[in-house]
DNA sequence: GCGACAG
DNA sequence: ATCTTGTCGC
């Protein structure tokens, strides 16, 4: 195996984001994106990978089904993974998708009837440095509609954690409530959105594939239980829970 | 050189 | 990502 220098490999990296970014959707493709209440719309998927404190490369990595409207659980993937690359920001889909793209793979042979139609990413989509995150790789590579989920701003030319950006923070008044987030350039790549009623830190929402944005910030208000979406929530929650279960053992006797 | 840096 | 229990409030 030859080993490239981190230089290198982030020049071969952002080479393969412009290529997959050729293959990109940015509309509404599906029926149930142009109908009010999201009409024919009854799986929605969610994918996260979670880490043992202190261990870099082993990672437990989940997809969950739920049912829309509802949001009941009707598939569940848990899989130990050894991870190959390092974090970098701007390059998370490179450290995660393979895995995500696995255990989609995996559903498809067991369950292909319960396939998301839409799939929530814990990340960004096209609110990236290059308007290529985590959930426009994931999409194009699945061909699934997918929309980018971030918990953290992501700060770029034009959009800041400034003075200015708390204060569009606090005038969400309501859950649903947003605003765009707009490049140096005049694109708008994603929007904050304020979850629920009850959260007062915003998400921040982007698209991934074959959806648009506003679509997209309608449909993650319609999931939120609470701050996070459900159905990366419960990717959260039972990829931790995996590892608590299986591995907690090894963790105490360090 | 300094700060920033999704997960 | 992870470190971490209780606590205050609805």
């Amino acid at each position: 195996m030859s080993v490239l220098p981190q230089e290198e490999l982030i020049k071969k990296w952002e080479r393969e984001q412009d290529a997959l970014k050729q293959q990109l959707v940015e509309g509404d493709t599906e029926e149930w994106q142009q109908t009010s209440g999201f009409a024919g719309l009854e799986r929605v998927g969610g994918v996260d990978l979670s880490f043992i404190k202190g261990d870099e490369v082993n990672a437990c990595a989940q997809l969950v089904v739920l049912s829309y409207p509802q949001l009941e659980l009707l598939y569940e993937d848990s899989q130990m993974v050894t991870l190959t690359t390092p974090y970098i920001a701007g390059f998370l889909a490179f450290r995660e998708t393979p895995f995500l793209l696995e255990a989609l793979q995996r559903l498809k042979t067991k369950q292909p009837s319960l396939m998301p139609q839409v799939v929530f990413v814990d990340g960004n989509g096209l609110f990236h440095y290059r308007e290529f995150g985590v959930a426009c790789h994931l999409g194009v590579l699945s061909g699934l509609p997918c929309v980018g989920v971030a918990k953290n701003l992501l700060q770029m030319q034009g959009v800041l954690r400034s003075e200015e950006h708390l204060s569009q923070i606090r005038a969400l008044k309501k859950g649903g409530d947003s605003f765009p987030l707009t490049v140096a350039c005049g694109r708008v790549l994603g929007k904050a959105l304020r979850s629920s009623d009850k959260s007062i830190k915003p998400i921040y929402v982007s698209v991934g594939h074959r959806i648009s944005l506003d679509t997209a910030v309608q449909l993650t208000h319609a999931c939120c239980r609470y701050r996070v979406p459900e159905p990366i929530r419960q990717a959260d929650m039972r990829s931790r829970e995996y590892l608590r279960k299986h591995y907690q053992c090894l963790d105490t006797q360090k």
